[in-house]
DNA sequence: AATATAAATAAGAATTATTCTTATTTGGGA
DNA sequence: TCCCAAATAAGAATAATTCTTATTTATATT
């Protein structure tokens, strides 16, 4: 059974995802995607992107300056997002806090999907760009 | 020196969001203030949050359902985001990650100007009724 | 007090990100 | 081949936010 055709678009959109690490917008996995499949719409980038995040197989950064952005990785870890020039990087170094999900639990008496932790600031291109 | 008249809109705008726990959008402070301001207008709410929140007044919550929150406490803390109602609750005994800033200063060589924790799920409420 | 100036605002237009609608295409099965 | 359901394109529609312009308000100056 070869690739299907019919998901072509759907699974570049993903492909593309879970290749890069520069957290992209819908606009940018636009972009992205449109080099190997021309006709493609952003309408479709929306869509797919939502239908992934809601099977969990993206998920999402938050908003940038107003934009939406996207993580193909999945795994639970700590995002670094520069105000200036708005590259969001990953902190794979620091401790996503996991264990804290049951005591928010306990203290809320909700129930706790997920979680972001996140830094923002000046990337280091954009502190030395401002010297 | 009584209050300006001046500033009537500016303080009330901050003044709402500074004695409210709902972590308000504009719209949300917009119809809030309009009680006491009934001329009031929505862009004033949008320039006064911008101004603020440069001014580090107020801080942002992040997006809830594609509509930015707003908070008036600017003291560090962790937040609960329920994405069935949008609302969003302080978590005063979660220990905030202040001391990682510097590890992530020092990881990505760029400057921390400040960090977002939250945990989103459902909340008491909507879990209730959703029995 | 009259005037000039600068900040603050209202109103609504404009912009932009995102979602929705509709018609079309595509692939698989009967 | 014919039928059906999923996927898509295209662009309209929506909604949040920002921008523009004219007006109001307060303050400083004469």
């Amino acid at each position: 059974m070869e690739t299907q055709k019919q998901f072509r678009k759907r699974n570049a959109i993903l492909s593309y995802l879970q290749a890069t690490d520069e957290h992209p917008s819908a606009e940018m996995v636009y972009l992205g995607v449109k080099e190997s499949c021309p006709d493609i719409s952003l309408a479709t980038v929306y869509r797919n992107l939502a239908l992934f995040r809601d099977q969990g197989l993206v998920q999402s950064v938050g908003t940038v300056k107003g934009v939406e952005r996207f993580d193909g990785n999945t795994k639970p870890h700590v995002h670094f997002i520069c105000t200036e020039c708005g590259s969001v990087l990953d902190l794979p170094e620091v401790e996503a806090p996991a264990q804290l999900c049951q005591a928010v639990e306990s203290g809320t008496g909700g129930q706790v999907n997920m979680y972001h932790l996140s830094f923002a600031g000046i990337c280091k291109n954009c502190k030395m760009n401002k010297i």
